[in-house]
DNA sequence: TGTACATCAGTGAACGCGCGTTCACTGATGTAC
DNA sequence: TGTACATCAGTGAACGCGCGTTCACTGATGTAC
């Protein structure tokens, strides 16, 4: 049956939210289309009354999480410091389904869509910058490379921590990566 | 037809040589057993008498990969600034089938098998070892950490110069993080 | 060393399942008067 | 404001394809004598 135009506004933002979480948790592959709406609380079918195909979705929902909500940044609202201490923690670690998009996602953004990787390098492009203002440094240039080279870092020792099957080797990566950053 | 022995065992080499190129271009989602077997000039119908499945082979190509073949580490024969070069190189960044596993592989590991997670953990493990003698630091426990957080940070760079879609920021992110590693 | 037979790696057809996608139909929404 | 109709979001069955996996068969290998 037809619903209202606001419904149908609520419904993509359900969808959009639910693909993300599960995209996250389980991988782009893991995860399908009937699973997403389901999750949603509708039937596949309606599926593509919303998106052109599944790549599309994995686009969109990207640009969902990406896109900031109140126009403003984490790391402009906290400094890179303090966002390294919750990016580099265990909840950060064990709640896949709410992580960031590069750490859960990012080798297989590499053999993405155009339209995923270009919202991916478009957020790395703000996270340098917003980064830069507050990362160590005494000219704009060290401050910038501090921030890319501590961007890396994080992404890089968040996954290594989730692949870890020794917990403290786990904890020692992300702990060490703290404190190597802040130095 | 039944052949030798020695051709068995050759078959199974060229077998995971070719599963550890394709899964690390494709993923492992994106590369079919048939693609594998046929990669290795057989055919599908031979699979099942070298692996127990394709997540079998998962692991075993990534053991296979993993397993130094002289007993020299890269990084203990270099040194951590010398691999460092290589690794936040054009080359590694654009040769995914030779890449490292973590860099082409890391965010679908996390969600992998049991053996897959305990071998890349152990080769974790042996990369930080390797790195921490000649990592820069006073303290064995300064070096160590510079050893993990260089390692998360030349991951993490790989993986972000591999999704930027932009020539010139992948580049950038490649030379900072070797220059933010150096120093 | 030579012969006869048992072994077993490889082949290719086949199976069963799940996936992305399509579509005829339903019935509530929203519009025209 | 009320009524009649056109619109269209959602449903659920169905399609077609490709995947991981199985298996009867083939014929070269390797062993027993």
């Amino acid at each position: 049956m037809k619903i209202s135009r606001e419904q149908v506004a609520k419904n993509r933002e359900t969808i959009l939210k639910e693909a993300s979480r599960l995209f996250r948790e389980r991988g782009f592959d893991g995860v399908t289309v009937a699973e997403v709406m389901t999750a949603a609380g509708l039937t596949h079918g309606a599926f593509y009354g919303y998106f052109d195909s599944k790549e599309d979705l994995i686009a969109q929902a990207a640009n969902h999480v990406l896109t900031p909500k109140d126009g403003v940044r984490g790391a402009d609202r906290v400094g890179m410091a303090i966002y390294a201490d919750n990016y580099l923690s265990a909840a950060h670690r064990d709640e896949l389904g709410d992580a960031c998009l590069f750490s859960s996602l990012g080798t297989e953004a590499v053999r993405g869509s155009g339209d995923l990787r270009h919202a991916l390098t478009e957020s790395l492009r703000g996270q340098i910058d917003s980064f830069s203002s507050s990362a160590p440094g005494k000219t704009a240039e060290e401050k910038r490379r501090a921030a890319i080279g501590s961007w890396s870092a994080m992404i890089g020792a968040v996954i290594l921590a989730r692949i870890a099957d020794d917990p403290a080797l786990s904890d020692e990566v992300l702990r060490e990566t703290r404190a190597w950053i802040g130095a």
